[in-house]
DNA sequence: GTTAGCACTCTTTTAAATTGAGTGCTAACA
DNA sequence: TGTTAGCACTCAATTTAAAAGAGTGCTAAC
């Protein structure tokens, strides 16, 4: 009882899924008879309707309604059916990054282009700094008991804090400090510089005075990336609500909240993160996405690379029945203005 | 054809005020008859219930509904039939502040307690630097063609930023401009540098060369404050599906929007900033609000500050039949909070 | 001034009837 | 053997009608 899916039956899911897409609403036998380059019947239709339903490619809501994709209907579509579709993008080219801005504008404006121009909602990770160097560190006095530690990467990215003295510091020490620090961090990868290392410094330092400890851990704090929290700009969260079968109060609720909330966005990137494939492309639909809100969603992301190693993702959230082919350029169109962005650039 | 507003009759549309937030449904006669401390008969309170209607306090929907709260009659309950209610706060009290976090952590953590405090939607400004003082600059050299410049205030808030040199610039000079921007810049408000007195520090630095002017430029820039964007961190924007006057698709989707977009709450929060009333809260019902969308609202916000001249709002969005006791309580509660948080932090 | 009573209004709820899209099956056809 | 017309059947969605319920305004009596 097992059915070849030959080419006709492949044409039909296609219509099916494209259908769908556009209204909404399940598709019946009779609408895809119409369709254009297929001339049967709906007989015939209802036929292959029902080989297409048995092998699970798509879903009867209720015994007598059309035919909804199912998730394997959607990936089989992302995987073989889709066509590359090259129009409509050309204004995102246009429209896109003036050089003079900071990144988190460039990356806020990202978000919301992209949502406008898809209809849907869409998610932007700030890059995460793990694999950039230290290039720089500055330990500066502000007044007798306050010190600025400033730390830059080589990506230019600058973090710095405040350090409150509890004894006094003379001006020798701080230039020895910054002697030591930067003899010894210097090119040294970010995410290698733990407790050993800063333990290691603090003997080095030679003076045993809690000042000096106290110092070298603000230093080394100022340095660390908070790995937890990756920090996400979403715009178009609003977009669900064209999607009735998203609309209802209940998800629709779930849906923003996971928006608002961002750490969840943030899991999925992370894991996303660590994958490494060619195009930097990839599509979850429905449940295949580890966030439970999102089942009747699809999620398409593509990690950029700002510069060396600073890799972030954008990502598009809609209805399962999300128009792939437009996303997917949009996207691409979008990482490759942002890849190398960065390449003189604070 | 005048009444007046006799105590009763303040009882009176106190109940109704009451009785409405926690149904949301229109009230009649006959619900606020029982209502204890008022021994009369339905027909009376419709004959007062009449009176207010002609007043303008309360509003039938339709002929035959119960009646509900006009903005007037909440404007009349805030204004002065609001009896302060002290429970429920402590729990505030030992949920918050640890002193440990950043600013924006802090901030963030706000907005996410009383969201979920008071099930409305929270909003929290970040504070503006307009009124502090310039306490430390320092430019630093990172290679041959890079400077950072590092600027303190006296809030302890830093900004800086990568310098990009076009020709090279000889240590001497470095320290040259360090000395002549501390000792011009040293003290001065922010808001009082502009391009005049750019200008002239670029003239004090006797060389014409434009690599100087570039780098005062970029400092300048460093120490500017957008004065648009006041930055605004909102939770519990979903927390408006819980009211069923606010939870339709349309005006969800209208104030989830306004809410992601964050301008127009910028908007509204700057215009409260520049009041300057003794309690520093304010309540703004329904049509008071200048944003459209929001007619349907009720927003109580407060200011707080941080610091010296540092002063943000955080704000409570709500439907017009929000709980104004408690919400007051929590914002006065957070504010008391928060004021004078930033003593000795970053 | 207060209240019981009642007719009237209008929304909400419930139920029933109708419509209509779509299927599955059968029998005929090429 | 694959395709198709035809038809009975199913089930959600829409329409329609009826009933219920909540609340008011007014009047007349206390």
């Amino acid at each position: 009882m097992s059915f070849r899916l030959d080419d006709r039956k492949k044409k039909i899911l296609k219509a099916i899924i494209r259908t769908y897409m556009e209204t909404g609403e399940p598709v019946g036998s009779r609408t895809i008879s119409k369709y254009a380059d297929l001339n049967v019947s709906s007989a015939t239709i209802r036929n292959e309707m029902s080989d297409l339903t048995e092998m699970g490619y798509i879903i009867q809501p209720h015994t007598s309604a059309g035919r909804i994709p199912s998730d394997k209907g959607y990936r089989l579509y992302v995987d073989e059916l889709m066509k590359e579709k090259e129009d409509e993008i050309a204004e995102l080219r246009s429209l896109m990054i003036e050089q003079t801005d900071k990144v988190d504008k460039v990356l806020k404006k990202v978000a919301k282009v992209l949502a406008s121009n898809t209809n849907y909602a869409a998610m932007v990770s700030v890059p995460q700094y793990r694999g950039s160097r230290i290039k720089f560190i500055q330990l500066s006095r502000v007044n007798t008991r306050q010190l600025v530690a400033v730390v830059v990467n080589d990506n230019n990215l600058i973090r710095n804090q405040i350090i409150e003295l509890v004894d006094d510091m003379d001006d020798e020490t701080i230039l020895k400090l910054n002697l030591l620090l930067n003899t010894n961090l210097n090119g040294v990868p970010v995410q290698d510089i733990n407790l050993g290392m800063i333990a290691r410094l603090k003997e080095q330092a030679g003076m045993h005075s809690s000042v000096v400890a106290t110092v070298l851990d603000a230093v080394a704090a100022t340095i660390q990336v908070d790995q937890e929290d990756v920090e996400i700009y979403t715009s178009g969260a609003t977009n669900i609500f064209r999607y009735p079968e998203l609309a209802d109060k209940e998800k629709a609720s779930e849906l923003i909240s996971t928006f608002e909330e961002k750490q969840q966005l943030a899991d999925l990137v992370k894991d996303r993160m660590s994958d490494e494939d060619n195009t930097g492309l990839s599509v979850y639909i429905g449940e295949e996405l580890p966030i439970r809100t999102m089942k009747d969603c699809s999620v398409v992301t593509a990690t950029y690379e700002l510069g060396e190693g600073l890799r972030g993702t954008i990502g598009i959230i809609g209805p399962k029945r999300m128009d792939y082919e437009s996303v997917v350029e949009s996207l691409k169109e979008l990482k490759s203005q942002l890849d190398g962005l960065l390449t003189n650039k604070t």
